[in-house]
RNA sequence: GUCCCCGUAGCUCAGUUGGAUAGAGCGAUAGCCUCCUAAGCUGUAGGCCACAGGUUCGAUUCCUGUCGGGGACACCA
């Protein structure tokens, strides 16, 4: 049951039978005090200069109309007109038969409305394993992925490979050059060069694959380690992130935008709209005249394409292909870049269809001192050493647990740690203390009540309250958390359930009470344990029936 | 110099399109296991929501400015 609606519905029918029309800015919501009853509104207020009267009194009226409804206990006036409404626990416990009809699927919602979206993320170039930072972008992006399809919106997840241009050239020549060293040719480091060990194991593999490379010419040399270079960190980019439970359903080529011309297609129909033009021997894109503070280079004069370039033609692309909404997630040193994305999107047409999630750094910390991010391979500095030093799990959560825009420091310590500084096990824990009763009740034969209102009556205490309560505003937090890209607000959510359940099975001791408060109860524990395991799904992090 | 993000308890952070007496964990401190996992629970202490104005019935929230921290400002990616 969603309390929110089901009071905004009584509401709304209170003010037709008044002629009152439904202001804009009401909010109804749980109030921050739970004195103040179950759920507030603030409708009276906003309607005081529409009916001509005083805000009290208004609540007043319409607290007489909600007290008529059946689930309501009491409807009352506060403050300077608060309309403070509290349900009937038969209201609340109507949550359990749902949460066991509709089980992993609770929570859902249908406010997305089948709305294309796509969510593109990590898309880190395919020139070096990933690190701390992409990891945050990644569960970010896999969860807020999961979150909206949950609330209803058809969502695809996307990975660019840039796997054109000059960094992929700069990859090709750093493997070559190891390689060549590695077998005694004096080549000089070149100034400009990927410098990570990992160079050195994908020339020797290179080497191994093609015995003869040393006499091919130069060129096709480079190709090759270009080529087996980049399938090969691709690889392991897919590994990686495999590992770290982060999918994506399209893996999308920069080279295919090319091959099918599109960044032409795209230069064109800039041009047409009088928005490009050439200056210097280089073609430019005029975003200053939407909102961006100088216009950018799209071709150099050196013929080279910009990145600007592909990603117009990219964002064009992906607009084609119907999506309603398109999200990027990306790190927050490309800030620079948003008003420029935002300006050719507004160029194609599709102002207000792109959102920009920018991730804030990851500050690596041991033992409370930070380690330093060199681009050399470090100790910890790969998402691959992430994983492997304190699970995928409890890293997922951590990054998870913040907002996305503000700096994370993640202490690698911290995070193996099972304190309440590292909420997953807290989380995970309230799931397995209820399997934990759950097998033991098993063994006694005892199994859930059913959900009929003789049983749910049964749970009548203060805490059996909190929790129906809880459990009832999942799907509202999921629907939050899809509205404002915040996985966050589920990871809180979850400990504040997690908080819940701990203080209901301290209190409220389940196997000794007789039979059928002890099986009403189980059926409340279960009800429980599936709201945690979907909310912890929504993470992408595990449920563990026992720790 | 211009722009973006951040500034809330000693520490790490929440605060739901502006709502009532600002929350949680950690740390500190005092308690709770003959009983379903103590990876837990309960109590206490701890605040000028960086600062100053403005908008309004009402501001931690929105606007302007100041201070402090971080970042971005290429015909780089």
């Amino acid at each position: 049951m969603n309390a929110n609606r089901y009071v905004e519905g009584l509401l709304r029918a209170a003010l037709d039978t008044r002629g009152w029309s439904w202001p804009d800015k009401a909010v109804i919501e749980p109030p921050k005090d739970r004195k103040f009853g179950d759920i507030s509104a603030n409708v009276a207020m906003l309607l005081a200069a529409q009916a001509k009267k005083a805000p009290r009194q208004v609540a007043e009226d319409l607290a007489a109309d909600l007290a008529q409804a059946p689930d309501v206990a009491s409807a009352e006036v506060a403050g300077p007109g608060f309309l403070n409404v509290t349900l009937a626990p038969g209201f609340w416990r109507r949550v359990l038969p749902e949460i066991l009809s509709q089980g992993e699927a609770f929570g859902s919602s249908t406010v997305g409305a089948g709305r294309k979206v796509q969510v593109e993320y990590v898309s880190a170039n395919p020139t070096g394993p990933l690190h701390i930072g992409h990891g945050r972008g990644a569960a970010l992006g896999d969860s807020l992925s999961r979150i909206l399809a949950k609330a209803g919106f058809d969502v695809e997840r996307e990975y660019y490979i840039n796997d054109a241009g000059r960094q992929m050239r700069l990859l090709g020549t750093s493997i070559w050059v190891r390689l060549q060293q590695a077998q005694g040719r004096p080549v000089p480091d070149p100034e400009d060069f990927y410098r990570g060990d990992y160079i050195r194991d994908l020339a020797a593999e290179v080497l191994a694959k093609y015995p003869d490379i040393l006499s091919r010419p130069e060129a096709e040399a480079v190709d090759l380690c270009y080529e087996y270079g980049m399938n090969a960190i691709m690889d392991g980019i897919k590994k990686d992130l495999s590992d770290f439970r982060v999918g994506h359903d399209v893996w999308f080529s920069e080279k295919s935008l090319l091959a099918e011309g599109l960044v032409d297609k795209t230069f064109a129909f800039l041009k047409d709209r009088g928005l490009a033009f050439e200056q210097d021997g280089a073609f430019w894109f005029k975003t200053t005249e939407l909102g961006d503070d100088k216009d950018r280079v799209l071709r150099k004069s050196s013929g080279e394409l910009t990145y600007f370039a592909s990603d117009i033609a990219y964002h064009d692309h992906k607009y084609r292909r119907g999506f309603d909404m398109v999200v990027d997630i990306w790190g927050a040193d490309h800030h620079g870049y948003v008003p420029r994305m935002q300006a050719a999107v507004e160029a194609l047409g599709r102002k207000g269809c792109l959102h920009v999630i920018l991730v804030q750094l990851v500050n690596l910390l041991k033992g409370g001192e930070q380690i330093a991010m060199s681009t050399r391979a470090g100790q910890f500095e790969t998402l691959r050493d992430v994983i492997d030093e304190v699970g995928a799990d409890a890293a997922r959560f951590m990054f998870l647990s913040r907002k996305s825009d503000s700096k994370l420091d993640f202490d690698l310590d911290l995070v193996k740690q099972k304190t309440m500084d590292n909420p997953v096990y807290y989380v995970q824990y309230a799931f397995a203390r209820i399997c934990s009763v759950r097998r033991k009740a098993a063994e006694q034969d005892l199994a859930p009540a059913e959900a009929e209102p003789a049983a749910l009556a049964l749970l009548d205490t203060a805490e059996d309250l909190e929790l129906l309560q809880h459990l009832a505003r999942f799907q509202d937090t999921v629907e939050a958390a899809a509205r404002s890209y915040s996985p966050h607000l589920v990871s809180y959510y979850l400990q504040e359930l997690a908080s819940t359940l701990h203080k209901y099975y301290t209190l409220h001791h389940v196997l000794s009470a007789d039979r059928p408060l002890c099986r009403a109860r189980l059926l409340l524990l279960d009800c429980v344990a599936r709201v945690l395991r979907n909310g912890l799904d929504l993470l992408g992090v595990s449920a563990p029936e026992s720790m």
